[in-house]
RNA sequence: CGGAGUGUAGCGCAGUCUGGUAGCGCACCACGUUCGGGACGUGGGGGUCGCAGGUUCGAAUCCUGCCACUCCGACCA
C-alpha cells in the first residue's frame, strides 16, 4: 500500500506538466554524448518562420501531424522553465493551482449553450458508450462546475483557480509551428467574485501577475485593450510582444517599452495600489489592428509612435455572470441573498511562448535564450574530448557549477571544435565555457556570452566564480 | 473552406516532360589521417519512389481516385 502510494506520487509529478527543470541526480553528468539532441544541419522545408525553423533545427520539437508536436528533451526543458515562472507568479498573486482533464463531457457545455455555439474548432469525440465528449479548447464550464459544487458563501471569495493543461482547437489551417498549432499548452486561470468591483480587483491581480511573468521571461509585453464582445467595459487586455515576424499589426506609445515592472513584493490585496499600477499601464495608447483607432493614435507625438508587428502571448478577460448564471454558480452574500458570481478568465500559452521568445531573440547562428528560460545555463565545450587535461577540467567545472545551482550541459562529444561551437550557438545556451588544450596549458578557459558574442579568457577558478554566483 | 503547391533514404534535393536495373549532398557505420568556428580519404549500410487501382512486355515516370503535408487568403490563444 505504501509502495503503491509512492508510485502514485511519482506519477503525479510526471503528469503535472512540468515540475522538474534540473538539476540531474547526484553524480549524473549531462553529457551531450549521452543526451538526446537531434539537431539538424539543414532546415526542413515546411518551416517558414524563424522560431519553427530553429526549434526543429535545435532538436526541440518534432511535428507529428499538422499542428501537433512532440517535445524533445531540449524543448521540454524550456517549456518547463516557462511553466515554472508562470506558476510562481500565479501563486504569488494568490491563484491556486488545480488540474482538470483534457477530455470533457458535452453535457457540461450544453449547460452554457456553448456546445452548439462553438464551431468546428471543437474536437468532438464519442466514448465506447456513445456518450458525447470533447477535447477541451478551454475550461470555463468545467471550472464553474467545480466551483458550484463546493462554494456556497461570499466568505470563500475571492477565489482564483488555475491550471496548466493541454488544449485542442481544430484550426482550419494550423501554421507557423507552435505559434498556431492545434494542440497547445495553456495556463488558464478563472476568478470568482461576489460583484463586479471584486472581479475588477481579481482582474488587476492577474494584470500585474502577467506583467511580472513576461518580464521574468525576458520579454517586453505590452497590454493592449482588447474587444470585450457582448459584455462591454474595459476589462479585457491582450498582452503583446513585439517581433518583426509577428502575426498582427500593433500600435502603441513608445514609453511602454520602458515602464517599470511591478515589484515582487507588490501587495496584491491592496485594491488601490493595484489600481494605480493598472491605471498607469493603461494610460497610453496601445492597440492591436482590430481595436486600432487611427485618430487616437495620431494624437500621440510622431516620435513616440510605435507601429510594429506583435505576437499575442496572453489574454485576460472579465465576463461577468456569463457562465455562473446559466450554470447556477451562486453564493450567498452578506445580505443572505444568493447571486451568481462574477468571473474572469486569464490565459497564457507556454508552448506558444517558447516560440515567441525565439521570434524575439535569435540571430543568424541560432537561438539566443534569455537566461530565465534557457534549457541550460552553461555549455561546457571540451575541445579535445579524451584528453586527460581537458576532461578533468571540464568535469571539475561541471560539478562545481552544478553544485552552485546552474544547469550545465557538457559537450564531451568526440567532434571537431567547429561543430561544438555551431551546436552551442544553435541551441542558444547563454554562456559557453570553452576548454581547449592550448589555453588550458596556461590554466585558462574561454568564456563566451551567446547574446553579445563577447569572449573573455580567464582562469578556471574565475570562470566558476563568475558563472556560479 | 476557396486558391496554389509538394510527396523519391533521417534531412535537403535530382530523376518524371520523352516509360527500360533508383541517384547526389549531408547525416549514419568501419578504417586511416585530422582536430580553436559545421575536416578529408577509402570502403560500406539504408528507399513498398505517399496509398490504391488502371494502361503497358515493362511504371518513380502515363491515366483515375484517394491520403498527407506546406504556402496565400478567410478564421483564430
Amino acid at each position: 500500500m505504501v509502495a503503491a502510494l509512492g508510485a502514485c506520487q511519482r506519477l503525479g509529478d510526471v503528469l503535472s506538466a512540468g515540475g522538474r527543470t534540473s538539476p540531474p541526480a547526484e553524480g549524473v553528468i549531462m553529457r551531450l554524448s549521452r543526451y538526446f539532441l537531434p539537431i539538424l544541419r539543414e532546415t526542413p522545408k515546411e518551416a517558414e518562420i524563424v522560431s519553427h525553423r530553429l526549434m526543429l533545427r535545435a532538436g526541440m520539437i518534432r511535428q507529428q501531424s499538422a499542428g501537433l508536436y512532440s517535445w524533445l528533451p531540449l524543448g521540454l526543458r524550456v517549456l518547463n522553465k516557462i511553466n515554472r515562472i508562470v506558476r510562481e507568479e500565479q501563486d504569488r498573486s494568490g491563484a491556486v493551482e488545480i488540474l482538470m482533464p483534457t477530455i470533457q463531457s458535452a453535457d457540461l457545455w450544453r449547460e452554457s449553450g456553448r456546445y452548439d455555439a462553438y464551431g468546428k474548432e471543437m474536437l468532438r469525440i464519442k466514448d465506447r458508450h456513445d456518450r458525447e465528449m470533447l477535447y477541451g479548447p478551454t475550461n470555463e464550464e468545467m471550472v464553474t462546475d467545480i466551483f458550484r459544487s463546493y462554494v456556497r458563501s461570499y466568505k470563500d471569495l475571492p477565489l482564483n483557480l488555475y491550471h496548466i493543461q493541454w488544449k485542442f482547437r481544430d484550426e482550419v489551417r494550423p501554421r507557423f509551428g507552435l505559434m498556431r498549432g492545434r494542440e497547445f499548452l495553456m495556463k488558464d486561470a478563472y476568478s470568482f467574485d461576489l460583484d463586479q468591483a471584486g472581479a475588477r480587483h481579481s482582474y488587476n491581480k492577474m494584470f500585474v501577475a502577467y506583467l511580472r511573468t513576461f518580464a521574468r521571461l525576458g520579454l517586453k509585453a505590452i497590454p493592449m485593450r482588447a474587444d470585450t464582445g457582448p459584455i462591454g467595459g474595459d476589462l479585457s487586455h491582450e498582452f503583446i510582444i513585439l517581433a518583426s515576424t509577428g502575426e498582427s499589426e500593433v500600435f502603441c506609445h513608445k514609453d511602454y517599452l520602458d515602464f517599470d515592472i511591478p515589484a515582487a513584493d507588490t501587495d496584491f490585496d491592496s485594491r488601490e495600489g493595484l489600481q494605480e499600477i493598472i491605471d498607469r499601464w493603461t494610460s497610453l495608447y496601445a492597440a492591436t489592428s482590430e481595436m486600432h483607432d487611427a485618430a487616437a493614435f495620431a494624437a500621440v507625438a510622431p516620435e513616440q509612435q510605435v507601429s510594429a508587428r506583435g505576437i499575442e502571448v496572453g489574454h485576460i478577460f472579465y465576463f461577468g455572470t456569463k457562465y455562473s448564471e446559466p450554470m447556477g454558480a451562486t453564493v450567498t452574500g452578506p445580505d443572505g441573498v444568493d447571486r451568481p458570481v462574477h468571473m474572469g478568465s486569464y490565459g497564457i500559452g507556454p508552448s506558444r511562448l517558447a516560440a515567441a521568445i525565439i521570434e524575439a531573440s535569435h540571430d543568424e547562428n541560432g537561438i539566443v535564450w534569455p537566461e530565465a528560460v534557457a534549457p541550460f545555463d552553461v555549455a561546457v565545450l571540451n575541445l579535445k574530448a579524451g584528453d586527460s587535461g581537458t576532461d578533468a577540467a571540464c568535469e571539475r567545472i561541471y560539478h562545481e557549477l552544478t553544485a552552485a545551482g546552474r544547469d550545465v550541459l557538457y559537450d564531451d562529444r568526440d567532434d571537431r571544435p567547429g561543430a561544438k561551437f555551431a551546436t552551442a550557438d544553435l541551441i542558444g545556451i547563454p554562456w559557453q565555457l570553452v576548454v581547449g588544450p592550448k589555453s588550458l596549458a596556461e590554466g585558462k578557459v574561454e568564456l563566451k556570452r551567446r547574446a553579445g558574442g563577447e569572449r573573455e579568457t580567464l582562469s578556471i577558478e574565475d570562470a566558476i566564480q563568475r558563472l556560479g554566483s
